[in-house]
DNA sequence: TTGACATATTCCTATATGAGCATATAGTCT
DNA sequence: AGACTATATGCTCATATAGGAATATGTCAA
């Protein structure tokens, strides 16, 4: 089997860094292919490509108006990925760090009364 | 040009649905590969070099035990994901959304000033 | 209608898989 | 050494790009 489709999920989606670039660009706001196209250096074409995948897993929605074609941003479409990298901020933040002090120090309570009984 | 080797970074490496299933697997703790096979179900070889890309990337390391090879999870790899992903929970978020209603306020009395003078 | 502008689609090619299968490497035990 | 277990690597094949170039589609203006 090859490797999945671009379009099998968001995850595969923004796999691309160009694909990332034009979400990033789209965060100020809704905007014409063309201005995305000087925004990421790329021929128009492969914008109008990249776009076309993220439209497809629902990262952007489009709207006419006249010739151009308004792109928006559909962040939602991103949750699975936040919700799954989530799981693993434990490793690297602060935060966490004293909630395991708090956790294991609430474990060894617990071991002594266990040898108690 | 192709798409971008899995190696290339973390994005491309979790594109893959298998090797987030394995880094699942290892969210409990150290695991010699045999576990993670049975786990995902996917033959040896394939995990191996799923393993393989995932410690290029720096996902997981490895420790050797006997014949095993114990990986575990480095978590730190997955981070940048975390943080590109973080700018568009504000989509979704009903955390965000509260935020919005007094930032358009705010934005509302500044307009009034500006009126007024 | 003709022309210009904005965007999408098609065709081509080099490249990188991911799974299946066979085999190599390495550690352990007798 | 030989057998057995645990893991990694090599090979083949079907498939899916991503970018480049050319072209098609759609819209507005004169």
């Amino acid at each position: 089997m090859a490797r999945a489709a671009t379009t099998a999920d968001a995850f595969n989606a923004v796999a691309e860094p160009r694909r990332r670039q034009i979400l990033d660009a789209l965060i100020g706001g809704e905007r014409p292919v063309n201005d995305l196209v000087r925004l990421v250096g790329l021929a128009q074409p492969q914008v109008s490509k990249h776009l076309r995948v993220l439209r497809e897993v629902g990262a952007v929605d489009v709207r006419h108006e006249g010739r151009q074609r308004l792109y928006r941003l559909n962040g939602r479409a991103l949750k699975p990925i936040h919700d799954w990298v989530e799981s693993y901020e434990r490793s690297w933040s602060e935060r966490f760090d004293q909630l395991d002090v708090v956790l294991e120090e609430l474990k060894l309570k617990e071991d002594e009364h266990g040898s108690d009984q």
